[in-house]
DNA sequence: TTAATATATATGATTATCCGTATATAGCCA
DNA sequence: TGGCTATATACGGATAATCATATATATTAA
């Protein structure tokens, strides 16, 4: 994956939450990031599978269910600016309502 | 700026490569830019002038020169994720030829 | 003023991206 | 098996990004 290929992963808004809100959970379920982003599955799930393609998310099934996570084998500056997400004041205040959507579901039978 | 915005202007590689020449250096103008990608002038002055629309770049004539460089009233975590492109040996070696040309050209009248 | 250099912008064509909607696949349970 | 939930993908259309080329603007110097 060529340096500009990752930032555009970076440059959607559907795609840039789901990768703030899987910097800050070790795996999230499809149905969780539907969820906390209110955005329809189609959608999501399209963008998950774009970053699933690039490498940049790895996934596992369990059951009816497919967990995301941001995968363990990215290249070093990659992983930095990920977690470089989850670690901003700034960028945490910016998607604040998405982490309140995504902790007021945490009952869901997939968690 | 969102911050999937900035990740925008990072996702293209001319402005990718712009980018990391102005975080390994304090300034540099278009002439320059131009020699070091390998790029036409029209190309690169549109994507500067780009970056400086966005607030990631600032400018400052010298008679016939304009130089550019890394705007120093970002937002801390842009700024951090742009450091961090100078500072990736990774990515260093990826535009490694950006670099040698820049180095080779020093001696233009602008500099 | 004219010429030369540096930089910026406009135009039109091509290509890429994103979306909503509809539908397909996969697993679970009765 | 059939129905239910979770997830993925296909299709068309709308919008946006990028480019090459041509041209405009700005500065210097003769």
């Amino acid at each position: 994956m060529l340096p500009h290929e990752f930032f555009k992963m970076m440059a959607d808004e559907t795609r840039l939450r789901c990768l703030l809100l899987l910097s800050r959970n070790k795996q999230l379920c499809v149905q969780q990031l539907v969820a906390a982003l209110d955005e329809s599955q189609p959608k999501v799930s399209r963008h998950l599978a774009q970053m699933r393609t690039m490498g940049i998310l790895s996934t596992r099934r369990e059951g009816q269910w497919v967990y995301y996570s941001v995968s363990s084998e990215l290249s070093g500056w990659m992983t930095k600016v990920i977690r470089n997400l989850g670690q901003s004041n700034c960028l945490q205040q910016e998607y604040q309502d998405d982490i309140q959507r995504l902790s007021a579901n945490a009952d869901t039978p997939c968690c």
